[in-house]
DNA sequence: AAAAAACGAGAGCACTGCTCTTGACGACAT
DNA sequence: ATGTCGTCAAGAGCAGTGCTCTCGTTTTTT
């Protein structure tokens, strides 16, 4: 098997899938998820219909490769925004991190509608899914970590940690959120979650006649999250 | 036009319209919003397809109905919440709503999608849905302006709502979060978007391998974020 | 009793995901 | 250089979808 001669098909092949995924990410900009049909791409190709099977064997393969260039596309600009701050600014590097999120699913929200909507039902998510499904998570664990590491977390009093929580902390310690107590693990998700939400929330027009200055209050919401959370 | 005998007509079309909410809600809550099908329901109901569409002229027409049922019955969950609670136990009345939202959420999850979930692109919701649409978060609003004015809130000090938030806090004011300042208001919408998130997170899978005692970290947020808008 | 509106049935259009078969082309070892 | 084998594009076809139009029939209105 040279490698060379393997290639020569092997290359044409590998382009026409990204050409298939790049079309089907532009359609999936323009008409959504539901809309996205791969007769359309197909034809857009210049191929005929049955051809396509030859390399997403079904719809939801497509959809999965996707997918994992939504989660991907948004652990790079996570992993962006923390690289340009101080590594000690702490709330600053949250605050990044939480406005690349956002600025990221303002620019492709199709694509975040696609990781953070409605679950297709019937569909489930391949393995090779979870790493990239993490990346965000685990940044932001890591930042949670170093700011607890730093003595920059006081620990909240006016709640405490579901007893029921004390194993999961523990699964969550052993990799990301590193020598965090429970409380904090656990505020921080919630932290994490609102910030989801709020994303979520803007973008699917639920924001719609309530807030207008979306940018600031997101702003707002991050900051007085980060206190929430204990960072100082 | 008597009304008996307009009656006649109108009573069976009625009945036919509830049969076929009832029946695309039961496929609604098997095979999810996408994989609804007209003529499915009409295969049930022993009827041709094409007669469907004398009572839904159009499959979105059919969805708004269930988008609409949905919301209500969100709403009408909220307010039984709310009034099994003593007035002026402000926590209470808050812990009551969220539960009552989730409880809903997990027994009705591909409604709750509907709702919460990707909006359909090019569905636009119509005027008659805004109305069961706030149902919810007025609930809500009331119960901070109620605590608000029991003295039963602390403003926070360690962030300040953003000047241009100030302007859509007037409008709520208004009707909902009457008398309760900006920064009150701003955090009561933030909580509000963490428990939705919180909700949408549980339901689409983003708390698999992370939370699994779901329902006392739910409350753990619950009552943090309370103290967190200045619940006292 | 006559006119108007509402209705169910059926055929049909354009579209979808997906399967199967057929014939051509390229890569490989002999 | 030749024959074999896997890969590929193409086409036809199946079952399903939303939706439209027409055509008698029934019910309501006038």
């Amino acid at each position: 098997m040279t490698t060379a001669s393997r290639t020569a098909r092997e290359r044409v092949r590998a382009e026409l899938i990204k050409e298939i995924t790049d079309i089907a990410r532009r359609h999936l900009s323009t008409e959504g998820a539901a809309g996205l049909s791969l007769r359309a791409v197909a034809r857009e190709m210049g191929m005929v219909s049955s051809a396509i099977y030859r390399y997403f064997p079904t719809k939801d393969d497509l959809l999965t490769a996707l997918i994992i260039d939504a989660y991907n596309a948004i652990g790079d600009a996570v992993e962006q925004a923390d690289a340009g701050c101080a590594r000690d600014d702490f709330t600053g590097r949250w605050l990044a991190m939480a406005r690349s999120i956002r600025q990221w699913a303002l620019a492709h929200p199709h694509e975040y509608a696609l990781i953070h909507g409605t679950p297709v039902p019937g569909y489930q998510a391949p393995a090779d899914t979870v790493d990239p499904a993490s990346r965000d998570g685990v940044m932001f664990g890591r930042l949670i970590a170093d700011a607890h590491a730093a003595g920059a977390i006081t620990l909240p009093q006016d709640t405490r940690a579901p007893v029921g929580f004390h194993d999961d902390a523990e699964a969550l310690r052993e990799a990301i959120f590193v020598g965090v107590p429970d409380e904090v693990i656990l505020r921080g998700l919630h932290a994490w979650t609102w910030m989801y939400g709020a994303v979520s929330f803007e973008l699917f027009g639920m924001y719609n006649n309530v807030i207008s200055e979306r940018a600031a209050t997101f702003e707002h919401g991050a900051l007085s999250l980060a206190h929430y959370i204990g960072l100082t």
